[in-house]
DNA sequence: CATATTATTCTGTCCGACCATATTCACGTT
DNA sequence: AACGTGAATATGGTCGGACAGAATAATATG
């Protein structure tokens, strides 16, 4: 008899995963760029030698990672480069299975936003810091609407985090940041937060259209940590799990 | 003729987005708890109302995000937390396709390991404590294996992130991390470098060990820049793109 | 050459079937 | 009663085919 550890394991992998991950290979490998159409089912399927539906399974395997994609209403498949949303979904999904705390979430971002103000002041575009400029001057105008409010704070956030002209730090914030909306929201509901808002970013405007990164990312962290006062004065429990955040779709 | 305006768009979701959608929310909602069983394929497309390929398409979204898994030749289909791996790989997946560069995967880690440092001198458990200082030890007994070393310290820093016990910061820097293999072993084939990284590391767990976060951070911070001197001496150019990386499996 | 019309392709969904294996369960042994 | 054991069953992976409706390509029409 021979050794039965010879010839064990030999993990079949379902022919649609293997055709999932060859495709993305292809893809990740640049053989097939961005952009570029993709052959129709039936088509992949005689390629691959499998059938339509395996085929299919592989796609939607693909296709939840963002990296092909329909235009909207359209039947043929693209190359595509993910949306972020594709990409903080399944984040923001595994941690709140994981009862992330609001609290870690916070560090986190204590970490980041700072850095992010820096490196605005260093390397924002003219653009980018009018779009800044623009944000603050929305904020102006709407002081007073809660809600309205928070939806500034946030994309002001969310455009310093562009600003700072660093993609991997964009995609590492993303998700933390979608789940820090409801507790943004919290925190302008009931404290009257939009003075001290506003006037953080202002300081932190002002700062990066001076090039000034030291001050832009001491008012930022300054920003921050006034959050965090606010969240405990508002008697909100920062150790307590995430929740679910059914949220309007804001896109990428 | 009426006006053709008020019954125009709506957009019909695909069945099997849609059913994935469906469970996915019950299962972030907690309907459905971590560990337990799905029903049968068929029994969802009973439930659903759809075929068994619909529910097997829902079910392969569900599955690229790893909140649904079967154990390794079951076929019972459960509820799981995703793990690392299921969220990393689309994440550098999307990094590569942007062509992000390793100098700003660079300043993204410039930011987070010094933190991680901080934070594990502040909260590492004493187990955290003791893996530490067994990686110390490994990298004491394999010095000049250069393949090995590499491997070390990347575990090194991956010790440190779950030693800060934030599971947000952990998720962040995993995909920035795994897109660094490639430039830890480059830089450690090149120069000897051995010798600083060992050095640093041991400063570093000293200092969590003494709970001092200043001087973890501080030594974490200056580790960090020695490899981009490093990696400049090596005649390397951080500013070209990340490429793929053929490497093999390092579980979750 | 632009546009309207027709023909063709392709996706989304469904049905039914088969194989191999995981799972369940009843049975007999200790 | 606890425990292997083997038969019976349920289930997942893959395949083939079918069909409606929408998108795309081809063609005709002005």
């Amino acid at each position: 008899m021979i050794d039965e550890n010879v010839l064990q394991p030999l993990h079949t992998e379902p022919a649609y995963k293997l055709a999932a991950r060859t495709m993305r290979e292809r893809i990740l490998n640049g053989d097939i760029k961005v952009g570029e159409v993709l052959p129709s089912e039936l088509a992949l399927a005689d390629l691959l030698q499998v059938n339509r539906s395996t085929v299919r399974e592989a796609i939607r395997l693909l296709e939840e990672n963002g990296i092909v994609s329909r235009k909207p209403g359209g039947k043929k498949l693209f190359v595509s480069i993910p949306k972020s949303t594709d990409l903080s979904g399944p984040i923001t999904g595994a941690m709140i299975l994981q009862k992330v705390t609001l609290n870690e979430l916070f560090r986190t971002m204590h970490v980041l936003e700072p850095a992010i103000a820096r490196d605005a002041a260093l390397y924002a575009s003219p653009e980018q810091i009018a779009a800044l400029e623009a944000n603050l001057a929305q904020t102006e105008a709407q002081a007073g609407d809660d809600a309205m409010l928070s939806e500034l704070d946030i994309a002001f956030h969310n455009l310093m985090s562009e600003a700072c002209n660093n993609r991997a730090i964009l995609l590492s914030r993303q998700p933390i940041s979608e789940l820090f909306y409801p507790a943004f929201d919290a925190v302008m509901k009931r404290l009257n937060a939009g003075e001290r808002m506003l006037a953080a970013h202002r300081h932190i405007v002002d700062a990066i259209r001076a090039r000034d990164p030291k001050t832009a990312e001491d008012w930022m962290r300054r920003h921050i940590e006034d959050f965090r006062r606010g969240y405990e004065l508002a008697n909100l429990d920062i150790d307590l799990p995430i929740a679910r955040l059914p949220r309007s779709g804001t896109e990428d």
